[in-house]
DNA sequence: TACTTATTTAGAAATTTGTCTAAATACCTA
DNA sequence: TAGGTATTTAGACAAATTTCTAAATAAGTA
């Protein structure tokens, strides 16, 4: 859970996913989104994919990006049992 | 957002979250149930109550800190946004 | 093989965060 | 009013975070 919370307490992680939720794209082309250096946004891919919000697949020369949010499933329950 | 991320990102603060799901506490009470000085709890719970994750309401010399779980939908609504 | 492109790793700097102690504020009671 | 209890505010410090540039790694192509 803490590097859940974590990967999504900060606003270029939290775009990222959502840009994943659209398409797949490599790490370039998510670069391209954002006012960003390549490496900090190589950072944040890092901090989601330990969180387990994407995975990535090497592809040739480019590495693809995809979102996985089946871990946010317990992230909703715990907020769910904070509901009662 | 933002605030609501941030305030979630801490094990403490989760944990006077699920603390205050089962009884509504003052600022001393909550404060006995960690390791941590009072000035760091009262300095969580002000980020909690940036968050809008508790309310506070002065009792006489207490303060009774509650849990308000209604600023959790737009989180959900974000994740369930995220799943398609 | 040499060159180019895609991506990450390394190391450094600035900012934010979590914690502490000491002091201030607010309220209660004798 | 004086003294005690509850809580916060202020200021400091160490650790974590976000960002950068420069360099390293890996793969594609002439």
């Amino acid at each position: 859970m803490n590097s859940l919370f974590k990967a999504l307490n900060d606003h270029t992680r939290r775009a990222i996913l959502e840009l994943l939720k659209e398409n797949d794209l490599n790490a370039g082309e998510i670069a391209n989104h954002f006012d960003i250096s390549k490496p900090s946004i190589s950072h944040h891919l890092d901090l989601l994919k330990q969180a387990g919000l994407v995975t990535a697949i090497k592809n040739g020369q480019y590495i693809t990006y995809s979102i996985n949010t089946i871990v946010m499933d317990e992230l909703v329950q715990w907020i769910m049992k904070l509901k009662d």
